[in-house]
DNA sequence: TCGATATTTGAGTGTTAACTCTAATTTGAA
DNA sequence: TTCAAATTAGAGTTAACACTCAAATATCGA
């Protein structure tokens, strides 16, 4: 892997990989699948990756790294700059928002490693929103801003799963929806 | 299917589908790994079902029809009752809420017939839900009655996701937050 | 241009999945 | 008790899967 034959060979499986998980989910994802839709044969996949399960982990990671954006405005950000954050993940980043999804959030197989690596990835973001929450609500106790940083997380989450299943779902209404209409009573 | 011993078996059938499902996923479940759980051999299988899928589908219907509680009540129901309901299937129907969350809201391969009765399932908790809103808000037009319910349902759906991954996940106040906090700000 | 190394080819391997089939056994209504 | 129908056993079939490998070819620094 190291001319640029095998770089651009190495980006389309990844790229199949993808949109296979996104539309058919890890069994519609064969190497036959995989190969197919990169134009390439199972000898070349395996030239590049160590099996089946190595492509799908490296696509999730991206889609992993795509949902949390810019870091360096961590400690700055307003709730509703992670809000449209996220619905911009999910309407742009089409295929990625369903690997997210499908695997990173239900869980790929029973690989350890991966897991843990999802948990951390949920505590940084529950602990990023529960940031924004007490910068707008100082008075509130931070026990508070984290549950309230949870239910938001998680509620997002399931507004991206609708998506997943009905492609016309309006996301971005919803988020703020829960946005506008949430975390602004009295509790 | 028609003496006792076979109606027996059909249900162990059933349990094991259920168990595995909801712990392994439709990969880990196989014909051979639900019989070994059923104590019974393929042949057993097969003389009460015609394919594996006849069997994780009636699973799901079982999922599906435990969601939505007392039909009686439709019509008087409040949105505390409902998520209360939501709550109390989550946590006491443990494998049948895994079974719901993993193929009845991410979709079971691409069986058009099954897809369309998820619709219908939805739909017909959105108006549930939708309705309930309408009753305690009467002021609410029916568009944002609409809107609020489709994100309330799925946002308790998030909440609901989460719980598959962090078995620790504490459901009740999650989803009893997204109500007191949520639909109560002026929008 | 040369040549060491990366890449591609495509047939092939071993495994495991879903599902079938026939013979043996069990059931329960008459 | 009888016996047709239901149920079970368990070996067997077929297909698809992930993955391998040796030979042919392409790449690119020196």
């Amino acid at each position: 892997m190291r001319y640029k034959a095998g770089l651009e060979t190495r980006d389309k499986i990844l790229e199949a990989t993808r949109s296979l998980v996104a539309d058919a989910g890890l069994d519609g994802t064969t190497i036959k699948a995989i190969c197919d839709e990169a134009g390439i044969l199972p000898g070349s996949f395996y030239n590049l990756f160590d099996s089946k399960e190595e492509a799908v982990l490296a696509v999730v990671r991206q889609a992993i790294d795509a949902v949390d954006p810019d870091p360096d405005h961590q400690g700055t950000d307003t709730l509703a700059d992670l809000v449209e954050a996220y619905i911009a993940f999910v309407t742009t980043q089409g295929d990625l928002a369903r690997v997210y999804i499908r695997l990173a959030l239900s869980g790929v197989g029973d690989n350890e490693e991966f897991k843990s690596r999802v948990m951390r990835h949920h505590q940084g973001r529950v602990s990023r929103f529960s940031s924004a929450i007490g910068r707008e609500h100082p008075e509130m106790a931070e026990a508070e801003t984290d549950r309230r940083a949870e239910t938001l997380v998680s509620a997002l989450n399931g507004i991206a799963l609708h998506r997943v299943m009905d492609h016309d779902f309006d996301v971005a209404v919803h988020a703020r929806g829960l946005l506008t209409d949430a975390l602004t009573g009295v509790s």
